[in-house]
DNA sequence: TACGCAATACCCATTAAAGGGTATTTTTAT
DNA sequence: ATAAAAATACCCTTTAATGGGTATTGCGTA
């Protein structure tokens, strides 16, 4: 039977274009192309795959995200994070989450397809030209994240603002007291110099902070 | 004869899609892939071409610099900027080099295929929901717009708030009253079913009401 | 012309967020 | 071991946002 590809980019010309290249490869592919994140997880959740290729950034929507929330659905199916975006935190970040493989736009389709062909294994698998650097990397490895000085807790806050919660939800989730949350958004503006949550929003999006 | 087409992109999986997806249109054509300036100039300069499709960022090198290098080669040849990155300075900046057409990655394979039939004209094109001035899109022929019944200045307001301003700010701006802004977050809120400016952003994003 | 809708603007009360402190415990790094 | 940073949690006040009304004006269109 053919093997099952989902792919899911909203950048409609790679989207396409991957789909006709994996098409046209002598295999037997049978695509799904997705270029939003909703119906995508609408089809993971309704059908099996075998392959899971996604962008980390679709409509300002966290590819992670989509991974982590279907990570129960995706038991059997191999994930890969096929991005522009090719930076050591990332890729570790996603080894953590445990995704199969993370491969930047720059790679030539015959490893592509040796990576989908490989199947799923136990094996994480980057670029082979990936080196990894001489530190233990984190997810505090983002630049801008460094830069003001915005803490574990503090991000995790963010992204929770970022999916719309509020002070009091956010506590729940956290198990925290909502006056912790205060001090913390507090604290978040302080350091980026803004004074309201729409600013930190679009702070986030514009240092792609959510990834 | 077939039309020539030069297409230059370091995203190796983009440039071979795009590649398989224009060779199945129907149409003729020629194509020429190139993942890097060097080699690309070298054909430029040695060889016509009817077509030249080019990124913005190859490699950290400037597409534009490029595309100005060789612009008396390139005389009798459709220019096509083709990139993630959509910003108003950047499409006006491809408008004054004499560029012909810019569009983003996001854009439908028949959007770009009409462009390339098009031939060369004196016309500058891009993206049809790419409106210019001071951020003014034409967002209501999206059908999520329409869906939601968000009215003209509803989507004014959402924008500015996305911005990061404040009722007060936005209702110096638009030279209205706070109690009008209000009224009209309330509004919004009502018919997204959402309670919060935060989720109001997310929905925004999520649905590409700023595009 | 009458209807609906958009845009304007106010009333009210309640809730959430923002920003000023201070302070304790826990974790991390030197 | 100790100092720094992070995470926790409270006090307080002020400001902003939310959501319930009501109401007027203007503008297309059926």
């Amino acid at each position: 039977m053919p093997k099952q590809i989902v792919i899911c980019d909203d950048h409609l010309l790679f989207l396409n274009g991957i789909s006709e290249l994996l098409k046209n490869t002598g295999n037997n592919y049978c695509i799904f192309k997705f270029s939003d994140v909703h119906s995508c997880r609408q089809h993971l959740i309704q059908h099996t795959a075998d392959v899971f290729i996604c962008d980390l950034n679709i409509n300002h929507n966290d590819g992670f995200l989509l991974l982590e929330e279907l990570k129960s659905q995706l038991k059997n199916t191999k994930t890969i994070i096929l991005t522009a975006y090719y930076e050591d935190f990332l890729i570790q970040k996603a080894k953590k989450l445990g995704v199969d493989a993370f491969l930047k736009k720059e790679t030539p389709a015959e490893e592509l397809i040796e990576v989908i062909e490989a199947g799923k294994s136990k094996e994480f698998y980057t670029n082979k030209n990936y080196k990894q650097g001489n530190s233990v990397y984190s997810t505090m490895d983002n630049p801008i994240i460094n830069k003001f000085r915005i803490s574990k807790q503090e991000k995790e806050i963010i992204k929770l603002i970022i999916k719309g919660l509020t002070s009091k939800e956010i506590a729940d989730v956290l198990f925290i007291s909502i006056t912790t949350v205060t001090t913390h958004r507090k604290n978040i503006h302080r350091k980026l110099e803004i004074s309201n949550s729409s600013s930190l929003i679009k702070f986030a999006h514009e240092n792609n902070l959510l990834l």
